[in-house]
DNA sequence: TGTACATCAGTGAACGCGCGTTCACTGATGTAC
DNA sequence: TGTACATCAGTGAACGCGCGTTCACTGATGTAC
């Protein structure tokens, strides 16, 4: 589901005008994002930034909301790819035990992203926009939807998972997403904007344990 | 700990000019966070709100942060007192069950208030001050702090109590604090700004559900 | 009790700022013949 | 291949807005004598 580009030809500036200004703009935004945060992601600033007149984003965005959003969804998508590829760096023997290593993988890196990268991680989250995997109700793994653009799907694939190798039950699968997930995106915004800001980096550490540890016990 | 009045009067003006402008100031600050969040809590709309010209809150705040951080700190110490209330109203037998029960009911509690009380619940998470019971470095349970205006410190008492009544274990009880705020926080906050925000009422109940059994099982 | 003075809470005008959005435009690209 | 025209991406000036903060002030309260 990636955007085609319209030409052919893959490098930066080419025929029309600028090229690609769209793709330009979102890259700029998310520049800013990476140390304001979505406050940040200013129109002015954006064109700004991508070195075009301010209006000249009235082109390819509606207005300022729509081309947050679109930043948005690139850190959100971004958070995923994350997840993936650590995922896949995992090395367990065993169907059950890399199962769960692979789970906790994906927790340890969403938390890694919000502590890394807060500026990504509160765009991604900022957004008023329904959730991209589902249609406008309840989130629920959609064909149509790509994987490697919602950390959502990635957590609903390690979690089948876990049933697929008999480390879950069935019954237990079933809304296995709200807890696990709750549990780590919780633990980020406390340590990102909430009372958990100030905990030095061993306590942190430890609170990641202890966090992913629930998640399991409360899980399985 | 409250805030002692300087004047014996309890009435609304007394004395000096107005009397209490910097009360009437942040209990316009509340007002306006309730429906539109940290955002509204602006100083020329505060003071407008009260009835005053705008620089007069300069008598009694420093800045805006300074004026924003004080309705943040009022919008915490609401939810932590209404956790209070909903657990001690909680009707169960046995110490076990009822140590259970309201570590349930503050958690349910926590989630009930970000959804009802939205503009409330950002506010109270939108302040860039250290954890208000802690010092300033990790979270503990300080005895110069009010229970009634940290959500924590609740927390903290409940667990204690599951403890004392042999329904968690002293280690499992080592930064359990962690474990539950997280989930709690987590699903709120996914609710609230996340992509659970289309859930229908039926299913966030569900989700609500699942997530407190995840931290019940996690936790025993 | 009365007067002079210090204190300090609140006023009103003004500042400079960056914002989102609109307008009429320019100039580059693509296309019909 | 050449010309006329349509399309549309990007420009530059201007708009009105509400904001936080500063300034010199006014006027009410409290206090010393």
């Amino acid at each position: 589901m990636v955007t085609k580009r319209t030409s052919e030809l893959s490098g930066e500036a080419r025929g029309y005008h600028h090229g690609n200004l769209r793709e330009a703009l979102i890259d700029a935004g998310v520049e800013l994002a990476r140390d304001g945060g979505p406050s940040a992601v200013v129109l002015r600033a954006v064109t700004r930034h991508a070195g075009v007149s301010h209006n000249a984003a009235y082109r390819h965005f509606a207005n300022q909301e729509d081309l947050v959003a679109a930043v948005a969804e690139r850190c959100m998508a971004q958070l995923a790819q994350l997840m993936i590829s650590r995922a896949d760096g995992v090395q367990a023997r065993g169907a059950v035990r890399r199962a769960r290593a692979r789970l906790q993988a994906i927790g340890r890196t969403y938390i890694d992203f919000a502590r890394t990268e807060p500026g990504w991680f509160r765009t991604a989250f900022s957004s008023a926009r329904p959730h991209p995997g589902g249609s406008d109700a309840a989130p629920a793994p959609s064909s149509e939807e790509d994987e490697a653009t919602s950390p959502y799907l990635v957590l609903a694939a390690r979690l089948d998972d876990l049933v697929a190798v008999g480390a879950m039950t069935p019954e237990r699968r079933n809304g296995a997403e709200y807890g696990a997930w709750s549990a780590v995106h919780g633990l980020s915004s406390l340590l990102l904007d909430g009372p958990l800001r100030v905990l030095p980096d061993t306590e942190v550490e430890r609170a990641i344990d202890i966090v992913l540890g629930v998640v399991r016990r409360g899980l399985e």
